[in-house]
DNA sequence: ACAAATATTTAGTTTTGTCTAAATTTTAAT
DNA sequence: ATTAAAATTTAGACAAAACTAAATATTTGT
């Protein structure tokens, strides 16, 4: 598989799931920056490598293979993306980019490394699931930090309130998008969360809480 | 820079450090596994971009600017092996090929942040010294275990005696070539040692390490 | 010094992934 | 049901990086 290839298998992967069924040969294009005739050279290339399915004039969808391939690419780019937050102090919006460069690394070990060093994680940092070796992928769902069980973790994706002085005191209490949070317990009497955030415990009120989204697994 | 052109960089300065001078057209393209004729095309181009310095039939030597770019492959490289072995439990000789597709991922902060992460390293896993985010280079020596002063720490890069019950005893004690040791005290009774690896205490006498090669900064 | 061996370059192709311009098919509108 | 518009494909070309075969330079052995 070329880089280009992957790229394009990548791209397919994500406009497909829009469930219309197939995807347009002008929304490739669109995506990879590129002329609607270069997607139908490409898209003849992998049709013949078996990894799409392709009629002329009617789109294109992947092949089971090209499903198989197109899952284990947008698990390198979830894991690198996982990496970059945790270990390397990268932000949210800075990752993409880096990990769009990591996911055409080709070493099974190293991909199998990395998913143990950083904890088997399950979701990146957008909150997207990663999908596991064989391809298996949870269901996320978003939910304000106050609706979240205890015990369970989710990546913090978003805010109900974005005034200045909420923003603040995420920022005063290292709270970023993208951010790991647990919640260890909550107190029956106000609500409020003892949260593990980048290992450290804190304690935030119910009124934060119930400002805060993030995405679970199931 | 593309993929290529950073190959040929990163095999001119290579080859060039064996202080013959210049580096000849044959030489390159038998670490590149290509063709003579490749080679002269692709200096050309090199030559072009200000990279290396070319006379037909005179062979070719890196500019300055090409030496930079050298130097920022070697270092990412070496950053990335260093990660492999420390982070990914990867072993001395599974790291090279993996480091090879790494070391061209482009992104500044990715390898400041890397380096930070290792605790800027200045050597790796095969006792090579790592270059500086400004191309310095620390000199490297090898040394028995037993004759590094204590607080240095080095690169286990090389055995004296290689008999079955000694790598036994290595394996046994989880020291393998390419760990970090830190040499942490000497007794001056016995001559043992206490060292640090993979952050664990051991103790090892006089015969041990005096068996063991170090590669350590200058 | 000069022929033979070796090293290097040139000239002309190939492959990959792209492009433009023109042709064709599908879709949408009346 | 036609036709205009939009989407897609074909045909022909190009740049990058490689190749083969042939030509040219350099080095070496005597």
């Amino acid at each position: 598989m070329t880089l280009s290839e992957e790229d394009y298998i990548k791209i397919i992967y994500h406009l497909g799931k829009g469930e219309s069924g197939s995807v347009s040969t002008n929304s490739i294009a669109a995506r990879m920056e590129t002329k609607p005739s270069s997607v139908t050279d490409m898209i003849k290339k992998l049709s013949e490598k078996g990894l799409v399915n392709y009629k002329k004039y009617q789109g294109v969808t992947l092949s089971e293979y090209g499903l198989k391939i197109a899952l284990s690419i947008v698990r390198k780019h979830r894991l690198w993306e996982v990496f970059l937050v945790e270990k390397l102090e990268f932000s949210w919006d800075e990752v993409h980019e880096v990990a769009e460069q990591l996911e055409h690394i080709k070493s099974e070990k190293l991909v199998d490394m990395l998913d143990k060093h950083l904890g088997y994680p399950q979701i990146d940092p957008h909150g997207d699931p990663i999908p596991s070796k064989n391809g298996e992928f949870k269901k996320s769902i978003k939910r304000l930090l106050n609706e979240v069980p205890i015990g369970k973790e989710g990546i913090c994706v978003g805010v109900k309130d974005s005034s200045p002085p909420f923003l603040k005191f995420l920022d005063k209490n290292n709270i970023a998008l993208g951010d790991t949070i647990l919640i260890v317990d909550k107190e029956e009497f106000d609500g409020s969360l003892h949260i593990k955030i980048r290992d450290i415990d804190i304690h935030i009120s119910d009124q934060i809480a119930s400002n805060l989204y993030l995405r679970i697994i199931e």
